[in-house]
DNA sequence: GCGACAG
DNA sequence: ATCTTGTCGC
């Protein structure tokens, strides 16, 4: 594995990637993941679609692909950015913000999961992690909606939310034309009662149950 | 060298 | 991420 290069497109992303205001207005918003068969040599990004902001369901895609990059804290894009790319160009119509399963901007160089498939695809997108790699932080109060900032460098890079009542909080950062603000700020308009934002659950549901109707 | 370490 | 059943509570 040539970390070394791997780093290269990583930093070359991070310089790519901008944090700035939303520009076009956000009318359909999508959530992704990818479930995993039991050795992990096949994948199942899906992909869901829905309107914006009253997160009516506009559409589902999943698809079946094998796996060409192991699992490595700090370089989990290049597993699942292949993977993610293919079921967004087999979608009909293009969201305006994507929610994404793992960092944005709160990676070691700047260049999480989120960032990588936002700079690829030019499009606004939304890391929400459900466990920290990067950064400091304090852990938010326990009541719904408390939130602490994620510094890296001494400069905000995410936001800790408590996106339920005594659960486990969320780490949200953005991951390509949008700012750590209106991350966090979508990121608590599209939540539902869940832990995870609706785009994200549905999508995460959706890629389990694609593999399991095609695997036991 | 040791511990941490998204999914 | 996946492997697993019931069980407890903000
Ligand atoms: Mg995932």
């Amino acid at each position: 594995m040539d970390f070394e290069r791997l780093k290269r497109i990583q930093e070359d992303l991070a310089r790519k990637a901008c944090f700035r205001p939303l520009q076009r207005e956000i009318r359909v918003v999508a959530g992704m993941d990818v479930a995993y068969s039991r050795n992990s040599e096949r994948a199942y990004p899906a992909m869901v679609l829905m309107r914006w902001p009253d997160l009516e369901l506009l559409e589902e895609i999943t698809l079946l692909e094998s796996v060409n990059f192991p699992y490595i804290p700090g370089y989990l894009s290049f597993r699942e950015v292949p993977l993610l790319k293919a079921v967004v160009a087999r979608v009909a119509q293009r969201p305006d913000l994507i929610f994404v399963d793992g960092q944005g901007l709160a990676h070691p160089r700047r260049a999480g999961l989120a960032v990588h498939l936002g700079v690829e695809l030019g499009l606004p997108t939304i890391g929400c992690a459900k466990r920290p790699l990067a950064g400091e932080f304090v852990w938010p109060e326990e009541h719904f909606g408390a939130t602490s900032p994620i510094l890296f460098h001494k400069e905000v890079v995410g936001y800790v939310l408590r996106s339920r009542k005594g659960v486990k909080p969320i780490f949200v950062s953005p991951g390509n034309l949008i700012t750590p603000e209106e991350a966090l700020d979508y990121t608590l308009r599209a939540l539902k009662g869940f832990r995870l934002p609706e785009p994200l659950r549905k999508a995460h549901l959706l890629s389990v149950k694609a593999r399991k109707s095609h695997e036991g």
